[in-house]
DNA sequence: TATTGTTATACTCTATAACTATA
DNA sequence: TATAGTTATAGAGTATAACAATA
């Protein structure tokens, strides 16, 4: 009969950094396909619920508080404002004040409850652990680096 | 006096994946760093550690390992061959096995000694808390979909 | 001088589709 | 019919540089 075929040896497994990364890209395309329904992306998401939560926030201190640059969060912002979602109101001559307009916060109610279904559905992979710990450990690595992103 | 600024409400600091996503793009940052004066990006780094521990896979091995789609797999197979880090050995007539050259394999160790000092300042970011149930809950976010990247 | 917003651009990673050759 | 490898291509996310307007 065939031989079995030798299991690959995994020297990965082990790294914090591999474990993250596989991790990530998992579970940001269940969100995409969580998302895509309503027509959002995961970045229009966070910026949709960030500004539901902080009216008026400008981009840059969006960008900043979601590290997403200046140059990037311009055709974010350009895209969310031409699809009715937000609106830019200058509070002086060169900061616009994002707000959610009605269409915005309807979706961004469709969107937590979306976010709320697939996050429930990977807390549940924990088992036992409470997620808790987990997200303290993440916010720990990233504040290595907390401007990274800006 | 000015007013205060009022602190931006972060609505996502307690979803898994908002976390898991940006602790990723810090540590595979960091990464990077530490692996560029190696000339070695985080990919070919866990390809040229992964043909080490397993001489002869085949690269769909590799890949479906790796979470490497075959399309991405062989222009990086080719980019290892070129540098004279991998060698590739027919086993039939469609498949190649890689193993690594004497300079393959001392360029992965170079790699390994500085993957490790890159880890180990993550870890020391958890403090009292062991990398252990980390790596854990990150390998059963994974297994929610395995096949990710294949 | 520093900050805000914008545009242009490039690089990396990931993805699908189509093709050839072989099992 | 399925698998291995390749090529071409497209989509996101992230990055720098340069610019105009404003603080």
């Amino acid at each position: 009969m065939a031989d079995p075929l030798p299991p690959v040896v995994d020297p990965l497994a082990g790294l914090i950094g591999y474990q993250l990364r596989r991790a990530s890209v998992v579970m940001m395309a269940d969100l995409a396909e969580a998302l895509a329904p309503h027509g959002l992306r995961p970045g229009e998401v966070t910026a949709l619920l960030t500004i539901a939560a902080n009216p008026a926030i400008t981009q840059s201190e969006l960008g900043r508080h979601l590290g997403i640059k200046r140059a990037n969060m311009a055709p974010l912002a350009a895209t969310l404002a031409a699809r009715g979602l937000i609106d830019r109101t200058p509070v002086d001559g060169r900061s616009h004040g994002l707000t959610l307009t009605a269409a915005g916060a309807a979706l961004a109610d469709r969107a937590r409850a979306a976010v709320a279904v697939h996050e429930a559905r990977f807390a549940a992979a924990l088992g036992d652990q409470p997620p808790g710990p987990l997200i303290a450990a993440l916010a720990a690595i990233r504040a290595i680096d907390p401007d990274r992103g800006e």
